[in-house]
DNA sequence: AATGAGAGTGGAAGCGCTCTCAGGCTGCGA
DNA sequence: TCGCAGCCTGAGAGCGCTTCCACTCTCATT
């Protein structure tokens, strides 16, 4: 007998089908079809025929084809709403979807990339997403607010956000982490350094971490008995830190501690303050937020506040494998604590 | 009349089917199907009446169905043979990823990540690709070498790589850049400023990168008759940088120019000759390579050589359309030439 | 007036898979 | 001995689409 299979067809097409699968092991396709997927009520016998072929013939399912009967595509979505290249730079991009994919993998999902530029762009993209052409979405929205979350939530997709959406953070699963808190403890730091006329970088309004992380600094700062009238807002860039930092130092010239919310910009407050004379953190304690990097490479290295990202994207990842595993399930939420981290600036 | 179509079944499941379209239409499911893909042989009336059935329904094709039967998948891969987070962070990666993704998507190509981990992983992903689950890949190898790249090669897959292949590099579309030559150009520079002790800090010798750049350093040093033995090697990160510079300052302590092969090695390079109280560039005069955003912050900023890697990432998208599109033609290869960046080092 | 080319069309096959359903087999208790 | 679960199995339908093929209608040509 020849090692090889040596049946009727022989795969004309290149890649075997279950049908000469189900031939090689002397069953029908129904039997190899349950073989292989679980195999429940199959016998012992026909599992170990129906592996041996797959494993002769090497053998993988046609997921076009599979996929048309059970409505599922075995792919999920990344969703990026911002076209915005600096996006992808980011760290936290490329962590949250070096992770997801990872978790996904698992399950054998792939990882679909779904970038939205504006306009008719995010029309394809919804468009996809209406049409079920993945299984599901694991949304990036640490940024803006935008109607395309609300849009999304409409189509009944199971999926999850990575950062609290603007609206909807009710009907929807979603990760975050607490920027209340994570403002909060940068003030605290300060004022536990004795700062006593403490200012802080606010990211834009329209951001939840922005918006968050300036909130927990007023609660902090009222806490204390503090003034929290030294606010200037930035946009999360270096540039923007800069802009506001002098801003800062025109209205508040005694100001010895900023709390800015975001590296980068802590980095173009500390050009400011570098270039006006005040020394880092002995005439002015700086603390920034994120921890990506920049933040230990600074001079002097910047105290922050850091931001389990990993965790954050597993997670999401696995609130939506439970979606699409366990039914439609109540939406989840889960919040992750910021970690302060100590280095020269504050 | 209603404006509502009122055809016998009303989409029980959600979408439209080809069928409700053709039915809205008044024609049958082939002129339909004519219609919506490129319309040869299809009567104007047809056509209309078909588009305008397709807008009321909000139709868009079953992917899986459609995959089925031409053996299209309408996605590609886009390979990453390193597990590596660092991959992730990379800019260099980043940029390819979103231009890739941008110019795929001009073509509805989905663009699915592939990222290979070692062993089982990176066995899953060869079948995912054997069994054409995407049209075609693009492989962004431009790092080490590995038997990967030959499996890929020898599915006959569509495929391009970004960065030369260490085998097979006339068998398959790549592109890249001309590192020999910009390694050539970062020691002439060093030449032409008077630099009498030149050495280089080169790359892996697994990396064609790492290889080509040396290469570029010996024709340059051979051409203007200086002595090439002062070479060390690191691994592109910081820390080798600096081991390897530390190494010719030992063995060679009148060298006064660093050829350094990449912006991280560089970047280490600085640090050891600041320490080793070296001024640059006015005792050593320092060249980086790839110009990924260090370069410019740095102290004192790198002269570097920069690649053109949206471009290169672009090309690298049309090469595969190119073969997705036009059939199997000869595979190309597309050389771009680095760019000197003078900054302050050199 | 008869013929043929060419354009537009619809019927039907079939892509590879899952899953329902009915039937066959086994082993048990009556 | 028979009946009845309970387990396995295979036939077959059908998922939504493209495409082959045969057919009908024009027109222009002989």
């Amino acid at each position: 007998m020849s090692d090889e299979p040596d049946v009727d067809a022989p795969s004309p097409r290149g890649a075997a089908t279950l049908d000469e699968v189900a031939r090689l092991a002397g069953v029908s396709r129904a039997t190899a079809s349950r073989a292989i997927n679980g195999g429940s009520r199959v016998s012992e016998r026909a599992r170990v025929a129906v592996d041996d072929a797959v494993r002769r013939l090497g053998y993988t399912p046609n997921l076009a084809a599979r996929s048309l009967v059970t409505r599922r595509t075995g792919s999920v979505a990344l969703v990026v709403p911002e076209p915005d290249e600096r996006v992808f730079s980011d760290p936290f991009f490329a962590r949250t979807l070096h992770v997801v994919t990872r978790v996904l993998s698992e399950r054998d999902l792939q990882v679909v990339l779904l970038i939205a530029g504006p306009g008719e762009q995010e029309e394809r993209m919804l468009r996809y997403l209406r049409n079920r052409h993945s299984d599901g979405a694991i949304v990036v929205s640490h940024h803006r607010r935008d109607s395309f979350a609300d849009q999304l939530v409409s189509l009944g997709l199971p999926a999850s956000f990575i950062g609290r959406p603007w609206r909807h953070d009710d009907e929807v699963s979603w990760v975050d982490t607490d920027n209340v808190a994570g403002g909060r403890e940068a003030a605290r730091l300060l004022q536990e350094r004795g700062c006593r006329r403490i200012a802080t970088i606010a990211g834009p309004a329209d951001m939840t971490a922005g918006v968050d992380r300036l909130e927990g600094w007023r609660q902090a700062m009222a806490d204390a008995g503090h003034a929290d009238d030294a606010v200037a807002r930035g946009d999360f860039t270096i540039e923007g830190g800069e802009a506001a930092c002098k801003q800062l130092l025109a209205e508040h010239p005694d100001v010895d501690g900023i709390a800015v919310a975001s590296d980068l910009m802590a980095l173009g407050a500390l050009r400011v303050l570098s270039a006006a004379g005040r020394r880092v953190p002995d005439d002015v304690a700086v603390t920034g937020y994120d921890d990506l990097g920049v933040a230990e490479r600074s001079d002097p290295p910047l105290t922050t506040l850091s931001n389990p990202i990993s965790e954050m994207a597993a997670e999401a990842a696995r609130l939506l494998l439970a979606q699409l595993e366990g039914g439609s399930a109540a939406p989840r939420r889960v919040v992750f604590a910021p970690t302060l981290v100590r280095r020269a600036s504050a």
